[in-house]
Order: structure tokens, then C-alpha cells, then sequence
DNA sequence: CCTGGAGTTGTCCTA
DNA sequence: TTAGGACAACTCCAG
């Protein structure tokens, strides 16, 4: 008789460590790891393309791991799951739970399926510290403002679970099964991850992708940038942030590895406590907010393309494809802007300070809809996340949870020098302006003629002049917002 | 049901 | 030069 095969199904869980679903399958007996590249469910919400450069170098390097075990697929999950239960004989399924609206309908669909043809279904939490159903307030309802969910929700729940260790060793099904069973199974140059144009050559110059590069990542950040966080992280030119966004969105990293290794390096360093304190709550309340944006997601299905306040909807947004395309293409002639823009191309990655300072100008600015920056920012993006991305452009917009004021709009000018002041973050992404001195950095056409001159910059011609009035724009907008007072 | 306090990240004007 | 208040009103949350 035949050893019953256990599969696990990897998603967005692309690791082998802290991985509870593939632990269950590959304890004993035979394993076989897939992934599917599914293209068939998602609607609106397809890969964009810079997280199928993303997902194409983390797929290569999983199946590293795995000693080139690793089987991939393209198509419809619920079709090929099926064909590969019957060919080998499946006898237990695992994975570790998604949280997108379509992906929870999908995978109760198949679970449904699976369990139907006399298969053993489990998923595992391996995605959040917190269920999304497991935090709520006292009435049952999910909470809509940050701060209560966080210290209330979370901080008072159940202590986030430890992670695990990886398998030992794997027992991978044997080769003559698996070819005999002849499996629509494809190579990864067949999933056609990579994108025509050469784009791809510079995003993987900037990262390295898979398991091993986010533990790195995670132990520089840990040495380095954690200690000064709370101030640091709002310099876009200083190492302080974590850049663990994209690890964690393909499951790299676990978040309960991240939560558990701050609090462990914390307890041996003894130097400013206090300031040291207020560093790991903030960095670790970040954490907090990509949970509040996975609840926000679950509660509220239409957070990617409904405005979670309705008021919003008789916003007097713009229709403007010129205006549009300055902004994605890092022309608006803000250089703070810009540089936020030209950094997202060429590195498939923006520094948070920024996209904050890109954000509030698209809505507020332009006034162009959330969804324009929302579908841009899932479209160049590593790190793109549907709970992350859509919960923030409707918290920049106003019209989310816990949102910024309307009155709250980011002057560039003022954001640029504050947040950049040595201007290196913005030289590096505008070279054209590099010879600019520190006081016109920010607003160039503000320049005497003579110092533009000598920078060698003709507005207009190296670089662009602003393609909106900053004071006309704000009382444009603030004009706009004030439009929806329930009480004028 | 009522009530009081609070709500990630800002800007601008005025005294 | 700088600190403080206005910018509005609303909803959320917990007691």
C-alpha cells in the first residue's frame, strides 16, 4: 500500500520557517509543496507588476529551499487541486489562511470541495498576530478607530504566538510517482511573472528577495535602524524604517517572528531605556496598523473600491489623465513629490514619510480620485497589500477609518525641507537638480534667475515647472471637503 | 441611553 | 522668532 501524501498549498506564507500549515504536512509520510498562480478568481485585483517580479524571485528561491521540490501551477486552484488529489492520491491538505475578500470566497469554496471527495482540510493563521474575527469591542462590532483597536483589541487580547521552528527534514514524494502522475505542472519561466520591459532588472538590484534576505533584513534593522525609529522613521534619506513591508505581504517573514525578535532584542539592550521604549511601541503599533487594515479589509469587504464613509461619494473629484500621469511619472515639478514618484519606478518602493507627502497631494491637490493613486501604487509596488494599500489611501483621502482631516494637507515645500533636509533623499531621485542649493531645493521656481543659471536647471526644460498653484489648489480642496458638512 | 473625551503622521495666521 | 490656537464637525468608544 501506498503512504498517504500530504500537500501544502503555499500562498503568501513563501517561507519554511513559522509556517504552521506546512509543519502539519510535512510531519510525517509523504509531502508535496505546490503553488498556484491564479489568475482565474481575482477580478479587479490581478498581481501587479511589480509584485510579479516580487512573487517570481520569491517562488525561486522557495523552491531552494525545498532542494527544487517545490511544484508550481497556473490556473484555477479549485481545477488543479482536484486533478492532483485523484492523481496521487492526496490524503490531507494545509495552508495558511489569505484574507482578501475574493481569496476567503475561494478558499471556503475548495475547502468545501476538498473535504466533499473525503480529503482532510486544515488552515492555519499564519498571516496576522490576530484573527480579524478574534478583535472586536465589547458590543461584538469591529472596532473603526486605530487606537482602541490596537491597545484595547490587541494589546489586551492573547500574547501573539511564538513562532515556530522549520521542519527538520522533508519527505518529498518520489520522483516516479510524481512522473507517472503526470501533473500539469510548469516551470517557473511559464508562469510569465517577468515583465517585457527591462524594469525588472532595477528592482531586484535594490532587494533581495526570499526568506533569507527578510532574516537578514530583520537583524540589520534590529542592529541599526530600531533604535531610533520613533524620529528617524520620518527621514526618508535615514536607514530607520524596517523595509520589511514586502517580506511580510509574500509571507517571508511572519509577523509574529518580527513582534517576538523586537521584544527579545529589547530586553538585552540596556542603553536609553526610555528612548529605546518609545521606539519598539511605535515600530511595533506599524505592525498594529497592518492588523487594524486586515480587520478593516474583513469587516468591510468593499474597503478597495468603496468609500468606507459614503458622505465621500458626492466628492467633486477630477477627471485629469495629464495631471495624472505627471504625478505617476515624477513630473509635477514638486521636487519633494517627485522624488517620492521617481523612487517608487525605480525601486518598486517608497519611503513612508513620502507616500504620505505623494498621497495627500494626488487627492487633495489634483483632487483626483484615491482609486487612481490606489490602482498606481498596487501596480508598482513590491509590497502592494489590498488591506494595506486601499485602508491607506482612504485614510489619506479622509474617507476611511480613523481618517486624517480634511483640513490636514501636506504642503510639499514645507514637508520637503522638514523631512529631507539635507535634500540627499531628493538629489538622489532628481539628479537634475543636485547643483540646486539646500534653499531652493524644494521649490526651484522660486530661484533668482542667476542661481537657477548656475545650477544649469531651465525650468521647463531639465526639469518641470509645478503643474498646479500650491495656495490655489489647498482652498480648491479645503472648498471641495467642505462640501460634505452633514451641517453647512 | 447618556455623556465626555478623544481621534498617526499638518498648515497657517496671529500675537 | 516662536508658540499657540484655529481649522469643523463628526463619530467612535468606554464608562
Amino acid at each position: 500500500m501506498k503512504k498517504p501524501t500530504k500537500l501544502c498549498w503555499f500562498r503568501q506564507d513563501l517561507r519554511l520557517k513559522d509556517n504552521l500549515a506546512l509543519n502539519a504536512a510535512a510531519s510525517d509520510s509523504c509531502f508535496l509543496p505546490i503553488y498556484i498562480l491564479d489568475e482565474v478568481n481575482p477580478e479587479k485585483f490581478k498581481l501587479g507588476r511589480a509584485s510579479r517580479i516580487w512573487l517570481h524571485y520569491s517562488l525561486e528561491q522557495l523552491n531552494k529551499e525545498l532542494d527544487g521540490n517545490l511544484l508550481l501551477f497556473k490556473g484555477d486552484p479549485e481545477l488543479i487541486l482536484a486533478e492532483i488529489a485523484k492523481k496521487l492520491d492526496i490524503s490531507e491538505v494545509y495552508w495558511n489562511r489569505c484574507y482578501e475578500p475574493w481569496r476567503i470566497a475561494r478558499d471556503s469554496r475548495i475547502k468545501e470541495k476538498l473535504i466533499d471527495t473525503g480529503i482532510k482540510v486544515r488552515s492555519y493563521n499564519g498571516a496576522l498576530l490576530w484573527e480579524p474575527w478574534e478583535i472586536a469591542k465589547a458590543d461584538g462590532t469591529p472596532y473603526r478607530v486605530f487606537t482602541p483597536f490596537y491597545r484595547k483589541g490587541c494589546l489586551s487580547a492573547s500574547l501573539p504566538r511564538k513562532p515556530i521552528a522549520r521542519p527538520k527534514n522533508f519527505n518529498f514524494i518520489n520522483n516516479t510517482d510524481l512522473t507517472s502522475a503526470n501533473l500539469p505542472s510548469c516551470n517557473l519561466k511559464n508562469l510569465e511573472l517577468l515583465p517585457d520591459l527591462d524594469w525588472d532588472k532595477k528592482i531586484i538590484d535594490n532587494w533581495d528577495i526570499g526568506e533569507i534576505a527578510a532574516e537578514r533584513r530583520l537583524q540589520v534593522f534590529l542592529n541599526d535602524g530600531i533604535n531610533d525609529y520613533k524620529d528617524g522613521r520620518n527621514f526618508p534619506s535615514k536607514t530607520n524604517v524596517s523595509r520589511l513591508s514586502a517580506y511580510l505581504h509574500w509571507g517571508e517573514i511572519s509577523p509574529n517572528t518580527i513582534w517576538h525578535a523586537v521584544q527579545e532584542s529589547f530586553k538585552t539592550d540596556k542603553i536609553k531605556p526610555e528612548l529605546h521604549d518609545k521606539s519598539k511601541d511605535t515600530f511595533l503599533s506599524e505592525i498594529g496598523w497592518r492588523e487594524f487594515s486586515h480587520s478593516l479589509l474583513y469587516h468591510f469587504p468593499s474597503l478597495p473600491t468603496k468609500n468606507l464613509q459614503s458622505k465621500f461619494d458626492r466628492f467633486p473629484w477630477q477627471e485629469n489623465r495629464k495631471d495624472l500621469e505627471a504625478w505617476q511619472s515624477g513630473s509635477t515639478g514638486y521636487p519633494i513629490v517627485d522624488a517620492g514618484m521617481r523612487e517608487l519606478w525605480q525601486t518598486g518602493y517608497m519611503h513612508n514619510r513620502v507616500r504620505m507627502i505623494v498621497g495627500s497631494f494626488l487627492v487633495k491637490n489634483l483632487l483626483i480620485h484615491w482609486h487612481q493613486g490606489e490602482s498606481w501604487f498596487w501596480d508598482t509596488l513590491v509590497d502592494a497589500d489590498l488591506a494595506n494599500n486601499s485602508a491607506s489611501w482612504q485614510w489619506i483621502a479622509g474617507c476611511g477609518a480613523d481618517a486624517a482631516p480634511y483640513f490636514r494637507i501636506f504642503n510639499p515645500i514645507t514637508q520637503g525641507k522638514r523631512f529631507d533636509p539635507d535634500g540627499d533623499y531628493t538629489r538622489e531621485y532628481i539628479p537634475e537638480l543636485s547643483a540646486l542649493s539646500d534653499k531652493y531645493l524644494f521649490a526651484p521656481w522660486e530661484a533668482p534667475d542667476n542661481i537657477l543659471e548656475q545650477a544649469g536647471i531651465e525650468l521647463g526644460k531639465h526639469y518641470p515647472k509645478p503643474i498646479c498653484d500650491l495656495k490655489l489648489s489647498r482652498e480648491r480642496a479645503l472648498k471641495a471637503f467642505s462640501q460634505l458638512k452633514v451641517n453647512p
